[in-house]
RNA sequence: GAGGAAAUAGCUCAAUUCGGUUAGAGCAUCGGUCUGUGGCACCGAGGGCUGUGGGUUCAAGUCCCAUUUUCCUCCCCA
């Protein structure tokens, strides 16, 4: 017999954002919304659904293949629900080359899926910040970047305990694969796996995985000593004509100069699994032992406006996913306790007053912009009332009873600090502006 | 795609080695003590086909099979 009812639960690896966890994902994404528009990026958006083969051409064979949702139209075209946005953005850009004025700065906050298996850190749909900065060949925008990444984790509170960027360039890890292992094309494919792992695996696995490929000791010693080596000295073993050691130089003599030294790394196992990254890669770890995932991933890629149009439009960005991103903050304690709060304000009612009063208490505060809600439970109890606001995550309450209605004035009561202050009645709304002020003034300092 | 663990009230969990009356508690919700100040206390109430479907048995929350979902690991990645 089939079931009764359908299932409450949403399908897997999705989530439903009740208020409780959309004030959240709000309270995180405008505050990444501030730091990406303080760099002059600007927000947009794309749809959902892209032909397929814009996927297909670029984004790697595991995400094409296995983990793409794709289906035919009703008009036959093969379409893929989006797993990431960059080849959006690049078709977008592609779109628009003649007019629009380089570079160019966009942002998005979008959601994505991918069919996989759901765990820690990882669901099928996700939500993330993709920020690009297109049209611009030079170090600077490799360094903007950087710097924008780490912006928006200062801007939580984060700090270099919590965090760390790690980078290296494509085309200087072919270069010191080919010159310093000597490693044949195939044997790259192969090791560029295995690096992934050299740190988070045992190490008889590693060495065993890499035999499996055909990968003999002499190189398998040779990757520990490249491994060993500082940036500085890689350098020197690879011809100095090569593009990808030089990109990589300037980045890092920029990031030394500035602030960004103590949040950054050169980390030669960051390979990056989009096939389309030609240039510098990057990921951002969390250093929480228990949150072990990169929180964001990007480097540059030349040639993706060229799926579009016969131009060359270089472009440098990354995403930042939801998921990862909240284990972050929950992990470091970042999420202060006002997230939880909205700012709706509770009238108590008292049965010695009119009902009409209440309401047009209620309409002067809205239209001053301050949201509010009568109460409207069975039992009028104050503390009842309260309970209610509190429990609802409001931050103010206002009374008004009889006494006060004659006196032509309103108490406003402060929920979580539970004070409350007299005011005249025609100003409560500008009361609880102030107040609302006061109290943001001092979680700033 | 591969492997492991789990599923009992809205939530967190109980339910006596070996199946045995009417499946309990805390928290939460609602009502009351108590309509002028909420985190306390006391009293009371609602809420369960024990994830779903089969099977074994006189008898299944408990044992067996399947299935779905959740969590974890691998692959991969954000």
């Amino acid at each position: 017999m089939a079931e009764k009812y359908l299932s409450t639960n949403p399908y897997i690896g999705t989530r439903d954002f009740y208020p409780e966890e959309m004030r959240v994902r709000n309270w995180f994404f405008s505050i990444m919304r501030k730091v990406a528009e303080s760099y002059g990026y600007e927000e947009i958006l794309g749809p959902i659904l892209e032909p397929f083969d814009v996927f297909a051409a670029k984004s790697g064979e595991e995400i094409v293949k296995e983990q793409t949702y794709h289906f035919t139209d009703r008009g036959e075209r093969h379409m893929a629900v989006r797993p990431e946005m960059t080849p959006t953005v690049a078709r977008m850009t592609a779109a628009k080359l003649g007019e629009l004025r380089m570079p160019v700065r966009w942002y998005s906050i979008a959601n994505f899926m991918r069919y996989e298996r759901p765990q820690k850190g990882r669901l099928r749909e996700f939500w993330q910040l993709n920020l690009d900065l297109l049209g611009e060949k030079g170090l600077a925008s490799d360094y903007e970047i950087v710097s924008v990444a780490v912006s928006l984790l200062k801007a939580f509170g984060a700090d270099e305990s919590m965090f760390k960027v790690k980078i290296n360039n494509r085309r200087f890890y072919n270069d010191v694969m080919r010159e310093v292992l000597k490693a044949t094309p195939d044997e790259m494919k192969s090791i560029s796996k295995a690096v992934d792992k050299r740190s988070k695996l045992p190490r008889e696995k590693y060495e065993e995985w890499l035999k499996e490929s055909g990968i003999t000791q002499d190189k398998i010693d040779g990757l520990d000593r490249i491994f060993g080596m500082p940036l500085k000295e890689l350098l020197g073993k690879i011809p100095s004509d090569s593009a990808g050691g030089r990109e990589l130089n300037e980045l890092f003599g920029l990031i030394e100069k500035t602030g960004l030294a103590p949040y950054c790394e050169f980390d030669f196992s960051i390979v990056r699994g989009l096939d389309y990254y030609t240039g510098n890669v990057f990921e951002v770890n969390d250093l929480n032992p228990e949150n072990r995932r990169a929180l964001f991933g990007g480097g540059r890629y030349d040639n993706l406006i060229g799926l579009f149009k016969n131009a060359e439009v270089s472009g440098i960005g990354f995403g930042f996913g939801d998921v990862t991103f909240q284990n972050f903050l929950e992990g470091h304690g970042l999420i202060p306790p006002e997230v939880h709060n909205n700012e709706t304000v509770l009238i108590t009612v008292f049965d010695d007053v009119e009902y009409a009063e209440y309401i047009k208490l209620s309409d002067e505060l809205r239209e001053k912009g301050i949201g509010s809600v009568i109460y409207s439970g069975e039992n009028k109890k104050m503390g009842r009332q309260f309970q209610y606001a509190e429990s609802a995550g409001m931050d103010f309450a206002v009374i008004m009873g009889g006494d006060e209605l004659k006196a032509g004035k309103a108490i406003i009561k402060n929920l979580s600090l539970r004070e409350q202050r007299e005011t005249a009645r025609n100003e409560t709304a500008q009361a609880i502006f102030n107040w609302r002020k006061e109290k943001l003034r001092n979680t700033l300092t």
